[in-house]
DNA sequence: CTGCATCCTTCACGATACTG
DNA sequence: CAGTATCGTGAAGGATGCAG
């Protein structure tokens, strides 16, 4: 454990791009329950603007953390899978979880 | 598990608050080494910036994760230590570690 | 429904100089 | 050594309108 060294790239920043900022993790959180639309997407977390879905989105499937498989209908129908590599996001989602829990336990 | 829902504050959202943004984990992951003085932070994380590094450890005092003893001597000796609450982050890095880990093997 | 383009605001982050 | 103050930049995020 006391192997990470913080050089350039480490696996703690190597995690923070690849699921950093305000909305990733939130995106694969709501995929554990299996494929979803962008509509589903946008209803599960109400307070996402359509850009920043889209974008994140993008680039999650950039880093192959999700596929995106557009069924090619008209109506568009574009569904959102993760990949074997975003379901290895599931432990690391646990951990954030048991984090805030034991923080606000310990808040009283 | 799937009892997380995305609402305004959510564990998930939570954590990010705690120790989201560029260095906070990378701060406390140096500490979990044992108490450190902002010189030997600065020269762990070396592409920190100064103003940064005080910054982040004022903001992590402010949530209990980081102690701040000052010795009152002079010269000025400061000693940072992660407290109760901030030895709770560390399955969260370690659960980053094997993410980035994990996600570089299936590079392959 | 899905997605792109634009414009705009905010703020995280950084560089530098200065103080006790 | 530890910390403050100031100024500046770029990226992140958001609002809105348009298109296939």
């Amino acid at each position: 454990m006391s192997s990470i060294h913080i050089t350039a790239r480490c696996p703690i920043r190597t995690t923070l791009e690849l699921v950093g900022g305000k909305w990733k993790l939130l995106i694969l959180f709501q995929l554990f329950n299996g494929p979803l639309r962008l509509t589903g997407l946008k209803k599960s977390i109400p307070d996402i603007s359509e850009k920043m879905l889209i974008q994140e989105l993008k680039t999650l499937a950039d880093s192959e953390l999700v596929s995106r498989k557009n069924f090619g209908e008209v109506p568009p129908r574009v569904e959102y899978t993760l990949t074997e590599k975003g379901k290895a996001a599931m432990p690391l989602i646990e951990a954030m979880r048991d984090f805030a829990l034991r923080y606000e336990r310990k808040m009283e």
